[in-house]
Parts: C-alpha cells; sequence; structure tokens
DNA sequence: ATCCAGGATGTAT
DNA sequence: ATACATCATGGA
C-alpha cells in the first residue's frame, strides 16, 4: 500500500472527516474501529475510514492538520475529488442566509463537507432508505457489498466493492429481503434491471438539476426526496434540497414562509431562500438537528 | 407491547 | 391534483 497526506491548513473553511463522512450522506465508507456498522457513539475523530473506489481499496484519517491516507495507489485526487477538498467552504459560508439556526448549524460542524458519490451506489444508498434510520442504512449498504460486491484482496484481507447494477439486476426481491431490505428490496432489483438493461440508462441524466431530478424519479423506489438526495449527493447540484422529514419540520417552524405544502413548491421556495448552495445547508441543518438532542 | 424511522407506491376521490 | 392505507424490519 502506498501511502501519502494532502495539507489542509491552506482548505478554505478546513476539514471535519468524521461530520462529512458520518452524517448520512455517503454509506460507502466504513470506519475501521467499528465492530458494527453505522455506530456513531465513540468518538472517532481520529479513525481510519476505507472504502472501495475504482476497484482500488482507500483508507482515510484526518490527524494534526493533515487527510492521511493509504492506497493501492496515489489516492490525493480521489479524495480531493469524493470528499469536495476543493468546495470553498468559507464562500459557500458566506453565500447561504444569516440566521441563527443555520449560524448554530454551521458553527457546530464547522469543516463538514458535501460528499460527492458515484451515482449507483448513491442511488441504491437512498432508495434504500425510506422509514429507516440512519445506521440500518449503512448496515444493508454493507451487506450489498458483502454478499454481491466484487472482493479485493489487499495485504491478506479482503474487500468488497459496491456491487454493480447488473450484479444487483441478477438478484430477485427475495434475495435482498433476505438482506434485510424489506420491502425496499423490489425497488432495488427493479432499478438496477432498468440501468443494467439500456432501459433507463444513467447516460441519459440531464445535465440541469430539475430535468435530472424529474429524470430519477423514473426509477423504481424514488420519488422527490431520493432523488435530491442523489442530485446533491452524487450529481453535482449544490442547490438541491432533500425534504426530508427532520428539514420539514424544520422548514415549517423556522422557514414558514416556505412551507407550501406540496413537495415542489416547497423545494422551489426553500431554494430561493438559500441560494445556489442550498443543498449545502441543507447537509449542515439535518446533522445538526438529529445531534443536538 | 407499541411506536417510529432521511418516503414511495397504489388506489380512490 | 390531493388524501390515505400499506409497505418490512429492528431498536427504543
Amino acid at each position: 500500500m502506498e501511502h501519502g497526506t494532502i495539507p489542509l491548513e491552506d482548505l478554505s473553511g478546513g476539514l471535519d472527516l468524521q461530520s462529512t463522512l458520518e452524517s448520512g450522506q455517503s454509506y460507502l465508507w466504513t470506519r475501521t474501529d467499528h465492530d458494527s456498522y453505522g455506530q456513531t457513539g465513540a468518538y472517532g475523530g481520529n479513525a481510519w475510514y476505507e472504502t472501495v473506489a475504482d476497484g482500488e481499496v482507500v483508507r482515510a484519517r484526518q490527524r494534526d492538520g493533515v487527510l492521511e491516507w493509504q492506497a493501492t495507489t496515489d489516492a490525493t485526487d480521489l479524495l480531493t475529488h469524493r470528499l469536495r477538498l476543493t468546495d470553498d467552504l468559507q464562500e459557500i459560508t458566506r453565500a447561504l442566509p444569516q440566521d441563527p439556526l443555520l449560524d448554530q448549524a454551521l458553527t457546530a460542524y464547522q469543516g463538514m463537507r458535501v460528499t460527492r458519490d458515484p451515482f449507483f451506489p448513491c442511488l441504491i444508498s437512498f432508495i434504500c432508505s425510506p422509514q429507516m434510520r440512519v445506521p440500518r442504512i449503512y448496515q444493508m449498504q454493507h451487506a450489498l457489498r458483502q454478499t454481491y460486491g466484487e472482493p479485493i484482496t489487499v495485504d491478506d484481507r479482503t474487500y468488497y466493492a459496491y456491487p454493480t447494477p447488473a450484479r444487483l439486476a441478477d438478484t430477485t426481491e427475495a434475495d435482498l429481503r433476505a438482506l434485510g431490505l424489506g420491502y425496499r428490496a423490489p425497488y432495488v432489483q427493479r432499478t438496477a434491471e432498468l440501468i443494467a438493461s439500456g432501459e433507463l440508462p444513467s447516460t441519459d441524466i440531464p445535465d440541469e438539476y430539475e430535468p435530472a431530478r424529474s429524470h430519477l424519479t423514473q426509477y423504481v423506489g424514488v420519488g422527490m426526496k431520493v432523488a435530491d438526495c442523489v442530485c446533491l449527493f452524487a450529481l453535482d447540484h449544490l442547490e438541491a434540497v432533500p425534504l426530508d422529514t427532520w428539514v420539514q419540520t424544520a422548514i415549517a417552524t423556522h422557514y414558514p414562509g416556505c412551507d407550501h405544502g406540496a413537495y415542489p413548491d416547497t423545494s422551489r421556495a426553500i431554494r430561493d431562500r438559500l441560494g445556489p448552495y442550498a443543498g449545502y445547508a441543507q447537509t449542515y441543518l439535518f446533522h445538526y438537528l438529529r445531534h443536538r438532542f
């Protein structure tokens, strides 16, 4: 394994790796000191996180003002891309409106970045998310990797890549129910099939945000909320605001003028209110609201 | 035991 | 368009 460090001193807004990887954005990283997946109780400020990306094992941890990595090849570009290290967090914070709730959330998790996941794993992760707690979503993605992922052995340890569309298309509803996906099992199988067969290829996704969101809702198990998650966490649409139950409640109480009942109307109103980095605000609010109690 | 979780779908109005 | 029941699973 090669290893190296990425300096963080000159990074605008800094980095909080733990918050970035444990705030329910990406379900593709596992903390190596976890005996079970998705547990965020113990402090892990300097913990290693690992994933399989582009067929390579990548491990990263934050300490002493650097992002340290171990990988089979140089992971600098990969980490810079996946963790959005070039996002100007100071400018993003400046561009967001000033209000007490948002200020508290931004201050509490300074350095947290929106992750940039690969499309298919992100899509499947959030198809698994409805009516599920964050730790269980981690658990389901872990089960999918262990069961259907391509194994990679490095230094006597075996890792599993996220399964391909073809591999998941080749499963059955019963197979996936056995992994604990519940009623989302047929959604995952059908969506994988739509992509693998070319019936609804991901290469047809429009570049613009709202058309992209509309395209995504054609997949099975994808409504507006899940589509917004994929737009934000995989498709570079930083204005996308996933309206989950936490954020909807926050909008109703904190931005009542933006609450229009219907998803598309509230979505447009909150984006008009928060601006081009609305998705960043959503990510901070979601993490903050879920953890302040 | 009962309730609830990063909602989506099918059906009836 | 909008309202409502239904959908698995596990942890509190």
